[in-house]
Formats: structure tokens, C-alpha cells, sequence
DNA sequence: CTGAAAGCGCTTACAG
DNA sequence: CTGAAAGCGCTTACAG
């Protein structure tokens, strides 16, 4: 691809400035050490000469990497179809790239691969830190991360073992809002599509709802769990729709598998929200482009995103971090939700 | 956060194993300079004291940072919702992550950062080579990669210049065999709900498009250009349906906006397909959870993605390489066509 | 086929 | 506040 383009490098910078190379680092990474005045002037000859420090050089003298690592555990099922990561990922980058940070991104198939990655990245030193999600009961990652000494943040909910800060939403809140409004309506059977049962945030959500089933004294509670993916969304679904006593309303853990409901329950002849009340966990435009339009639980992922991000980036700055809780998600009510039938106001 | 984790150098490798650095990198990297004897034994060391070079260090030396390139250019408006880019980048992951190459993504705002990053991403050496989607007619990346001399593809239509390589997909053949389609079951107004009209691969679709009506002898074929954002596409339909002779079949450039549009019909009154056909570019599974199901110009997103990256890697090795064409999207009827109204079989 | 040496472009104590 | 020097961990000609 012929020779690389000539790039200037700190010693061009320092020979213009008339100064050493030290002083142009130290100018350069807003550090003590030189005057205003020539910093003024260092920074103004980096600009004139379009510098821009070599990565792996400042990497090597010990400087961060300037990287944050993301490995993202996506079975092949729901590949490309949750709008969260994209929003999260999205709010992610707003932040880094405030601070020249890049965002190294890496989807596995398995969670040994995933530990692999960690290892890795540790030993080429690629990323400063690194995001967790969709983290486990007892998810080995975690002793990982502190055995290789990685600044790391979950996203989700505080893990048992604490040693990892993170950023969370309180889904308890969330499913509080969501199951309180349809017993508000009159619903006594309210069934709940849950995502992965070994997620930490899925074990969350499942425990609230158990909860406030006994608390609203509901006459049926059943849970589903599926894998996330509309196709399990819809075998769920008809599961919780064929039983018996079947539920007036059914609370869905993703929009996808809200929306995958919604067709179900159509082609079992059940109108929404006539026969059939249904509520997304996460509001994205899908919900809004089908018919009814969907009942979600809105929250602003993107802003999560810059939150976790915000976060690590301060773990990275060897500062202390805590647990940080951003807003819960909030119902957002649309045309899927309705008093059951039979029931008049 | 701690000391870092003591990690082995090539110089306890060397020493364990008995020989000099040099001959360790040989080992490691294939290349002569070591018998098959001594790589062996190289190698086992390595292993055993889980040596993995550094890759600032190895970068700083000349050697390839191992990682490819790929900024994003998201408005706002469509952010998460184009489930294309997630199968995109899980097939690049795929086939990057083989041969140990990161992905360095990167979402911009506008076409001005994009260059920057571009820029950047060549002064620190960060990445290899770069990944271009969405390209302009004349568009202002290419010579800037060029010029910067970075290996490159283009995922998309041949651009005209022909400096880059590209990885493409022949789309006027797809829109043939949808547009094809729906005149064969009779339709002869027909309308397209395409993209955003800088793009080229958006351009090639409408010329394409507007190709086929003339020698169709179609009545009508108005196209309407979209952000490709679902509120946009659901703008556009009614655009189009409100037009006195309303087009009897839509083509709609992705599936979000096709999903949209198909609410926007309904809402209108309009039966699908009784009224209305629809046919979404771009096969989804939520082209599966709409009632009715949605026929959909189906291609293998992923595979693309790993063509690319298998491109970009052959170039990044400093191969030649020509644009590739990957299969072209296949029409998979299902639902939401079928003869207008008003016309008998 | 092997080993010693230079050098990649930075950062950071350290002495002035 | 500044400058000279060492060193980060590799790769790669170069001489043996």
C-alpha cells in the first residue's frame, strides 16, 4: 500500500518550539512542568504542524491506551435485533469521544471466549478498562476482571460480590410502575416474558414481579423466560396464552418480544388491549410502529450509555467510584393497555 | 486501581527458552530466521508462561496495530434502529476476531468528524485499515484515504473513481426482482420509499427504480426520499398514498421504514395487501412480527460483513485486491403482496 | 540459522 | 520552570 504517510512526530514539535521533548509531553498532557506561556506556544506549534502523539508510543511509555473494551456476549439467535446495545453504545461513544477515547468492541459466542478477551486485553494492554453486561448470578468475569486488575464497570445491577462498581436503573421501580398500573386497571392474571433467567438484571425483574403478585394479591403470575429473541418471544406467548386461566396482560422484558406478542395474540384471535393487554420493557421506535401502539417502559438508554461511560473513565483516573443509579425507567402508556373485559368502569 | 499485573516480556520467554529476542519474534511471527526446532520450543515456552506480546510495543516497532476501522455516521433520528449495522458489525467480528484483529468503532455526527477521526486514526497509527459505509456521489472520505494512505474498503457500490475497493452487493438486480414481482401480479403504480438521496447505493436503487418503470411502462412511479428513520418513512407513505392516484404497492429501502409505513396504511384504512402491497428492503425479524407478515428483499448481512473484513484484511496485508460482489438480495414473499384490488384471476 | 544492536516515539523521574 | 537521559517491549536489518 506504499510507504506510510510522513507524520511529524514530538521531536518535529520540539525543534520548531525551540524546547525539548520533554516539555513538549508535558505542554501536550496538561501537566506541571512548563510555563504558560510556552505551553501556549507548544500547543500552537503541535496545531500548526498537525501533531498528534503515536498511540502505541505513548502507550508503551506507560500512558493509557486511550481505550475502553466492550465484549458483548450475543447468541446467534438475537443477533441485530435489540435496539438497547445500539443506544447504549451510541451514549457510550458520545462520552468517550469527548476524551479522545476509543471503543473496542467485541462480540463472542461463548462466555469462555469472552474471558479470553479479558486476558488478552489485559496482556497487550489494549484497553484501560472495560464494560460488563448482562452480568451473571455468579459471573466469573468479575474475579477476572479484578485478578487481571482492570478498572471495570457493570452495567446493571450492583453485583453481590462488590467490588465492582455500577451503573444501574432500579427495574424493580420499573416493574413496580408497570404491574401496579394494570392492577390499577383491574387486572388480576398478569403474565411476565422474562429474558435470560441467569442474568443478574432478569433475576431482578422476576423477583420483583413475584413479589408484587403476592403483595396485590393477583390471582395468577406466570413467568416465562426465553432468550430475548422475538421467536421465543412468540413460543412464550402462546405458552402463557394457551394455559387455562390465560392472563389479561403480559409484561414483556425487550420491545422485540412485545411486538413478536402482539402478533401472536393477534393470530389467536385475541384483540390488544381488548383481550390482551401488553407492555414493553424498553421504549423504541418499534413500539410506536405497530398497531396498537405498545404501552413501554421508557428509559434513556443513551444517557446510560454516557453514564457507564463517564464512570469507567473516572475508575481509569485511579479515582474511587460507587455505584452510580441512574433514572429508572418510566411507563409510558399508549393503546395496548386497557381495563380487562368483562370488567366495566 | 493498583500496580498492573506483572505480565512475561519476550525477554523471559528468550531467557527461558535459552535463546536471543530475536530469535523469539521469529518464532512468533513466522518468519525464518529460527529452525522448526528451536520455533517449537519457542513457542511451547511461550505458551507456558502465557506470554502475549504487547501491542503498543509491537505497533512502535512497525509492526500492524491489529486493529481495523469503522466510524459511523449516525443522525440522531436513526440511532438503534437499523438492525443492518448489528449484522454488519457481528460479521466483521467474526472474521476479524480469527485473526486477532480488533474493531475500532466509531459513531460521528456529521461528515466533518468523520474526516477528523479518519485523520486521527492515522497520525496515532490506531488502526490499520478503515471500513466506509454510506458513500457520497463525490465523496470527500475517499481522497482523504488515499491521501492518508490508508488501506480501505468500501462497503457499498463501486465509487466512481475506483481507487478503493468495494464489497457490493447488486441492488438493481434485487429491486428487478421485487418491482418485477409486483408488476407480474399486476400493480402498475408503484412507489419507492428510498434513503437518503446522497447516498450512492440509495442513488443506484432509485436510477434502478426509475430504469424498470419506463421499461415496465408502469402508470406511476413516484419515489420519496427518507432519512431512513421510521418517522420519516411513515411520512413518506402518506405522501404518497395521499397522491390521487395512489401507488397500489410500496418499496420501501429498509425494514423499519416498511413497518412504519405498513401503520401508516393501516391507519389510513387501507388493507394490506388488499389495498396496498408492501415490500421491505432488508429482512428482519421484525418483518416476521407484523401482521401481516412483511415480503422482504432477504440478503445475508452477515456474510457481507465478513467479505468485507476479509478484504480489508487481504489489502491491510498489502495484497491487491478488486471489488467483490456478494450474492444480491433475494425476494421472499410473504403476506403483505398480492394482485391489487380490482383485479381478477 | 543465530545473536547483538539500533530504533520505533513517546513519558517520566532526575538533575540542574 | 527546563533539559538530557533512560526506558517502555517489541521488530528488524545486520553482522556473524
Amino acid at each position: 500500500m506504499g510507504a506510510p504517510v510522513k507524520r511529524p512526530t514530538i521531536n518535529d514539535v520540539a525543534r520548531t518550539a525551540g524546547v525539548s521533548r520533554g516539555a513538549v509531553s508535558y505542554a501536550l498532557n496538561g501537566r506541571p512542568g512548563v510555563s504558560e506561556a510556552t505551553r501556549q506556544r507548544i500547543l500552537s506549534v503541535a496545531e500548526e504542524l498537525g501533531f498528534h502523539p503515536d498511540r502505541a508510543a505513548r502507550a508503551l511509555a506507560g500512558a493509557p491506551a486511550k481505550a475502553i473494551g466492550l465484549s458483548l456476549y450475543r447468541p446467534a439467535s438475537t443477533l441485530g435485533v435489540e435496539p438497547f446495545f445500539m443506544e447504549l453504545i451510541s451514549g457510550l461513544e458520545a462520552e468517550l469521544s469527548l476524551r479522545s477515547y476509543a471503543l473496542l468492541l467485541h462480540m463472542v459466542a461463548d462466555r469462555e471466549q469472552e474471558a479470553a478477551v479479558y486476558r488478552r486485553w489485559g496482556r497487550e494492554r489494549a484497553v484501560d478498562g472495560v464494560l460488563v453486561c448482562d452480568v451473571l448470578e455468579h459471573d466469573p468475569r468479575l474475579p477476572l476482571l479484578e485478578e487481571l486488575r482492570f478498572p471495570a464497570v457493570v452495567i446493571g445491577p450492583p453485583p453481590a460480590g462488590g467490588a465492582i462498581a455500577s451503573v444501574w436503573s432500579d427495574d424493580a421501580v420499573s416493574l413496580q410502575e408497570a404491574v401496579g398500573y394494570l392492577a390499577a386497571l383491574g387486572h388480576r392474571r398478569i403474565g411476565h416474558v422474562a429474558g435470560i433467567p441467569e442474568f443478574a438484571h432478569t433475576r431482578v425483574r422476576s423477583a420483583a414481579f413475584a413479589d408484587l403478585a403476592r403483595r396485590l394479591g393477583l390471582e395468577a403470575a406466570p413467568c416465562a423466560y426465553t432468550d430475548y429473541s422475538s421467536p421465543d418471544g412468540a413460543r412464550a406467548t402462546r405458552r402463557l396464552l394457551g394455559a387455562p386461566d390465560r392472563p389479561t396482560a403480559l409484561v414483556y422484558d425487550n420491545d422485540i418480544m412485545a411486538v413478536a406478542g402482539l402478533a401472536v395474540a393477534q393470530e389467536m384471535g385475541l384483540s390488544v388491549p381488548g383481550d390482551l393487554s401488553v407492555v414493553a420493557w424498553d421504549d423504541s421506535p418499534i413500539c410506536r410502529i405497530v398497531h396498537p401502539e405498545l404501552t413501554a417502559l421508557t428509559r434513556d438508554i443513551t444517557g446510560y450509555g454516557r453514564q457507564a461511560a463517564r464512570l469507567l473513565l473516572a475508575a481509569v483516573d485511579g479515582r474511587e467510584i460507587a455505584d452510580v443509579a441512574v433514572e429508572a425507567a418510566h411507563l409510558t402508556p399508549r393503546a395496548s393497555t386497557a381495563p380487562p373485559a368483562g370488567r366495566l368502569y
